[in-house]
DNA sequence: CGTTTTTGACCTGCGC
DNA sequence: GCGCAGGTCAAAAACG
């Protein structure tokens, strides 16, 4: 209507009192562009450089209106004095400085645009170099290496599904992945945000698992790949589930999560539902399991035991895939999980050219990284230190020690305590000890993370004797990571060209993990200290709380009663079907309640 | 009253 | 085949 009225008053030469009207409507109207213009801009271009926005869309406000001045301005020419006309040139002039000024502003954004791509792109060369170093050292894993040679998006972060020289072929036997080829057909890869949101599990490759924009049936199928491997689930589970068993029936990872907490559980920004309790030989405290509420279908469970040597070690294990949407904040470590034990699973395919009998270590170096996996072929999970089990479920573990603060902190005597025993499984561990600047994206301690980003040391080598130990460096850790999180933004992104504009802007802008992650590699890379990623990375979770489907912060009980009005969103930057586990970044232990009275309750030793 | 937890029973896999 | 241990089920209890 404001639009119409001022197009009418444009025709129709319209009087001065008019044109004020409709000078305002131009406003308006220039005010409406301008919110499509930032809605289009993106949030990260908001961000990093608002004040150049702002200058952009006053330019344009003046433009609209220096435009609008004209017409009357001509009309009152023939009556108008030369002062009039100076005035109008001078208007002129500054519309033209403005209009040059615009395109500087353009330009420089552009330029800065073409540095972060160069520098995306370098680090791709990077790892594409390490890549192929490693495929030379080790020519059984030249299949598995080619393929991420071709196709560097295809990075798998789910774990359990990985098995080497199926990662390009499995997806294709999914229905759901013919979808997405269907998809791609009709699309075209690009320039396009709203294209690069497509949620398709393209993503992750090797999980068959479908995210929530599927369709329910699919979400009913799955059901059949519920973990658990009785009679009567074994006869109905997904036929995915089978082939991955049967591909490689030892590759079911699990990632063990060690953290200091008093309280019963951890919060991993998911609900769970508890459905058993054992007490584990060697341990006193009894092993709680859990499976994941928050989609009735979802797979995922876990465990959580205390530590008999040091009660306030937590130890929760998780194994699964989760079928639905997660929270944004539990998508940085699960992505960080995710890797993990990809890279263990792909890891331990790999190095098993070796003297299977020999326990010695394979070190590998992958993507920057020490890796060292030993033949696995018959990985056993972790278990705390003084248990011993006589069975050994076929899942190679890896675990996540993150019991000790910084280096500098007190830690150094909690971590020669638990060098002291060492897990008597082999598991691969996850060291992060290393990290100067500590910049992993999450705190997984037992604190707020708005308050203490950073301000722990996330991880730390539970044993050096372990079979399985992957040797994280410092900066190039966190490169590492950076790369996982590109690879995984490229997925999401539905394969889009990341070498466009719009891709790299939808890939910082998109994913919160990768933003996490972006902050972590850079905080290393520049030297910041950890606060600042602390701030950086709270800030980021403050902003992505109110689009969250749940709550992030840090009074989020498992137990809670909303656990089903959460419905996850369908929003598919939250979407992370593939990834093993999300953990929150703010691991607020809740569920204080703790009333288990198992047989043998040990229960009551442990609570504090 | 619906959901979650508890807990004894049961199932499965492995070692002997 | 038996025993053991891990893992799961499902009815009952507890909870909000």
């Amino acid at each position: 209507m404001a639009t119409s009225k001022f197009k009418e008053s444009l025709l129709g030469g319209a009087a001065k009192e008019e044109n004020k009207g409709s000078q305002s409507n131009g406003d308006e109207e220039s005010r409406g562009d301008d919110i499509i213009l930032q809605a289009g801009a993106g949030k990260r271009a908001q961000e990093y450089d608002s004040n150049q926005i702002k200058n952009l869309n006053c330019s344009k406000e003046e433009l609209t209106i220096s435009k609008i001045d004209r017409s009357p301005s001509h009309e009152l020419e023939s009556r108008s004095s030369s002062s009039a006309k100076k005035e109008q040139d001078g208007q002129l002039e500054s519309t033209k400085a403005e209009m040059e000024e615009v395109m500087e502003e353009n330009q420089r954004l552009k330029t800065y645009l073409d540095r972060i791509m160069k520098d995306y792109r370098t680090l791709q060369t990077q790892y594409r170099d390490v890549i192929q170093q490693d495929a030379c050292k080790s020519p059984s894993a030249v299949s598995m290496h080619e393929d991420h040679m071709e196709e560097p998006e295809f990075f798998a972060l789910s774990l359990g599904r990985t098995s080497s020289g199926t990662i390009k072929e499995e997806p294709r036997k999914s229905p759901i992945n013919e979808k997405v080829v269907v998809d791609k057909d009709g699309l075209t890869l690009g320039l396009d945000c709203n294209k690069l949101e497509l949620p398709k599990t393209t993503s992750f490759e090797l999980s068959p698992n479908p995210s929530p924009e599927n369709s329910i049936e699919e979400v009913k199928e799955d059901v059949g790949a519920t973990w658990p491997p009785n009679k009567t689930m074994k006869n109905v589970r997904d036929v995915a589930d089978d082939e991955t068993s049967m591909q490689n029936p030892t590759k079911r990872a699990r990632v063990s999560v060690r953290v200091r907490c008093d309280t019963p559980t951890m919060n991993d920004g998911c609900q769970w539902r508890k459905y058993g309790q054992k007490i584990a030989k060697g341990n006193p405290c009894p092993r709680a399991y859990y499976r994941c509420t928050v989609a009735p279908s979802c797979p995922v469970r876990k465990q959580v035991q205390r530590c008999a040597e040091d009660m306030s070690i937590l130890t929760t294990t998780y194994e699964g895939t989760h079928n639905h949407p997660l929270p944004i904040s539990a998508t940085a470590m699960a992505s960080t999980t995710s890797a993990a034990a990809s890279m263990l699973l792909s890891g331990s395919s790999t190095s098993t050219s070796g003297p299977s009998s020999s326990s010695t270590t394979t070190p590998s170096n992958l993507n920057g990284l020490n890796f060292y996996f030993s033949d696995n072929t018959r990985p056993k999970p972790f278990y705390l230190p003084n248990s011993s089990i006589s069975s050994s479920p076929s899942f190679p573990t890896i675990t996540l020690d993150l019991t000790s603060n910084s280096s500098s902190s007190a830690s150094s005597s909690h971590l020669s305590r638990l060098a002291n025993f060492p897990p008597r499984y082999s598991s691969t561990n996850l060291n992060f000890s290393s990290l100067e600047s500590n910049t992993l994206p999450i705190s997984w301690n037992n604190s707020s993370v708005l308050t203490s980003y950073g301000s722990h040391q996330p991880f730390n080598k539970i044993n050096q004797t372990s079979t399985n130990s992957l040797s994280f460096g410092t900066a190039q850790n966190q490169e590492n990571l950076y790369h996982s999180f590109l690879q995984r933004n490229n997925n999401q992104q539905n394969l889009a060209l990341p070498d466009t504009i719009a891709a790299a802007t939808k890939a910082i802008t998109s994913d919160p993990s990768f933003q996490s992650a972006l902050a972590a590699a850079l905080s290393s890379i520049i030297g910041t200290s950890a606060t600042n990623s602390s701030t950086l990375l709270g800030n980021q979770n403050i902003r992505s709380s109110s689009n969250e489907p749940f709550p992030i912060l840090s009074s989020f009980p498992s137990n809670q009663n909303n656990v089903n009005k959460c419905a996850p969103s369908s929003t598919s930057t939250s979407t992370q079907p593939g990834s093993l586990m999300f953990l929150s970044p703010s691991f607020p232990f809740s569920n204080s309640k703790n009333k288990s009275n198992s047989p043998g309750d040990h229960n009551k030793d442990h609570v504090v």
